[in-house]
DNA sequence: CCTCTATCCATAGGTAATCTATATATAGAT
DNA sequence: ATCTATATATAGATTACCTATGGATAGAGG
């Protein structure tokens, strides 16, 4: 059996964008929001999260600001920018357009 | 504005031997054949083309036999074998489930 | 008190997949 | 004669992701 990987490649970026749509998270909280919404099915590892987000913060898609989390944490919370709120659009977008011409190869692959 | 990627990555196995399941097909065909199923939308480039195939190859997924083409040229024709049609199988249920977790992710994030 | 688990951050090093660029060769059309 | 499409293949760069590691602290259970 082949090892089941733990995301589909390319689609992280994306993933995090969404997640903090719903309003700052930091990076832990970040990952088991994506696993817990996928039914453990995405996990997301810390060697790919946390460079993910340093790609993020570089590319100014997100910001960060360190503060206590609700336990008395110190904590790195992400806020999407106005310019991650538009790189988010395009992945979607490009990711919706790649799904669907994938279903279109899957299906009509199998004609003779 | 980001550049397009030509794939998802990590999925051009997939749909190389969902290709084959039509029937014999060389390298240049199965690209064309992907790029036409999907309107244009995968482009299989040939750096990326002929290492898969020879992974799939090495893996005993595909087997290969250089023929003559309709138009009088040499090329390499490959086959689906057994172990690829079960391993078609495997990752198409693992895309399935991958992308099924994705649109629960993307769907269920924005709730606030 | 001590240890274990969960929470939290981050980097180094390795692997694998894809793309760009290049090389070769020929059939058929202009 | 040259251009385009057909056909295969590799080298090298880039990028993304994973494994492994290192550090630190809160809270629970013993």
């Amino acid at each position: 059996m082949a090892k089941k990987p733990d995301l589909l490649p390319g689609t992280l970026d994306m993933l995090i964008l969404k997640t903090l749509t719903r309003g700052a998270l930091h990076g832990y909280g970040i990952a088991l929001s994506i696993k817990r919404l996928s039914d453990d099915v995405l996990t997301v590892e810390e060697g790919s999260l946390y460079p993910a987000l340093q790609r993020l913060l570089l590319q100014g898609w997100v910001k960060g600001e360190w503060k206590m989390t609700d336990t008395g944490r110190r904590a790195r919370f992400y806020t999407l920018t106005a310019a991650g709120r538009k790189q988010l659009g395009i992945e979607l977008s490009q990711f919706e357009q790649m799904i669907t011409a994938i279903g279109r190869v899957l299906r009509d692959a199998q004609e003779a």
